[in-house]
DNA sequence: TGCACCCGAATGAACGTTCAATTGCTAAAT
DNA sequence: ATTTAGCAATTGAACGTTCATTCGGGTGCA
């Protein structure tokens, strides 16, 4: 697969993405997505077999657009730095790429997601936080409780505080996320460790 | 509008909320609620002006509903116990109504919700809220923090927590719960009062 | 008599997908 | 260096289906 043809890809990638956003999974056509990717209808399905292939695919290229941003952290820092770190370029991502938040998003809750889910795909973002996580409780700096409490506070948090953001809620002062993130590690750190 | 009714509304609105959770939005067609509901297809059209109004009309209805649930607390209960209160109805809700929790997930996401967010709607639920956790601040029982920074913690670790239950990731063991609502309780607590 | 409620076949537009035809590229053959 | 064969990429009109919505008619209650 040459270069052109990634960016053939690539385009309707992008321009499904941004109309999905706008219309719908549902209020998006095929041949809008191909007219406004300036390619022909019949060159989308040169690529994927289906509208919800295409989608699936989709999914997947923004997880891992996504995850590999979020975890390009300097292995040396300090464990708290680079709590505070990930969870930043998280929501830095998210709010810098607000289409992909959303569709990540709708995906996530819409029956798309079961379609996917029970492959037992240990795909890379979720290794990595469990490792990270992991690595905290081994080190004694997080307190010990299960992967899925810690997950559901650090990334819920996240994904909260960026829809606020995104609705237009709250403006992007940086104060209420460093007091977000603030808490959080106040909630999950073990006391031991510096107050 | 009289009881038999009303009846016929709620069984559209209850059998659209399960094929939508089935289908998604575009997956379910209008005769298939119809015919789900034991109605004809035109009598949706006496209630609703079209689909995408049924849909909105829906969501205010599931939400209106879940609110009235979680808020339904004894006023003389001491804050820390209120705190408690109001996050396990909203997580038992959620799991016992997982269709609900899913509608208004996937509508949250969507363009759906731009129809509406713009009427300033000062709906119960928030309403609700922030009055709750201002309480909490003004008498020094949470820190001083803005009101979106608690609900992100607050309503995101609960949806978070109940979509990886709903998802099958983790088991419902009341452990992880009470873990979970305790770490925020310690991240927002005023740390002058009780440790 | 009037009005609210209810029915479901008919309508017509919209959409996902197909396909036969065309172009462009690569590499083997001459 | 030129030709040629073959495959990948591309096109967009056409097809057949599906679906939201309409509408003319029916029922029963005030």
């Amino acid at each position: 697969m040459n270069v052109q043809l990634l960016n053939k890809k690539e385009a309707i990638f992008e321009s499904t993405l941004k109309l999905i956003n706008e219309y719908g999974f549902h209020g998006t056509p095929m041949s809008q997505i191909a007219s406004h990717a300036n390619v022909a209808t019949g060159t989308i399905y040169h690529y994927f077999n289906s509208k919800d292939e295409l989608i699936i695919e989709l999914f997947k290229y923004c997880r891992e657009k996504t995850n590999l941003h979020i975890f390009s952290f300097n292995e040396d820092l300090p464990y708290k730095e680079k709590f505070f770190f990930i969870w930043n370029r998280l929501v830095d991502y998210y709010i810098a790429h607000k289409e992909t938040f959303w569709f990540i998003e709708q995906f996530y809750s819409s029956p798309y997601y079961e379609l996917i889910k029970q492959k037992k795909t240990t795909y890379y973002g979720v290794d990595k936080m469990q490792q990270f996580f992991e690595e905290g409780i081994k080190s004694d700096v997080l307190r010990n409780v299960s992967f899925y409490t810690l997950i559901s506070i650090y990334i819920g948090s996240a994904t909260s505080h960026v829809k606020m953001v995104t609705y237009g809620f709250c403006k992007m002062q940086t104060k209420g996320r460093e007091e977000l993130i603030e808490i959080i590690w106040n909630g999950v750190k073990n006391q031991k460790y510096e107050g």
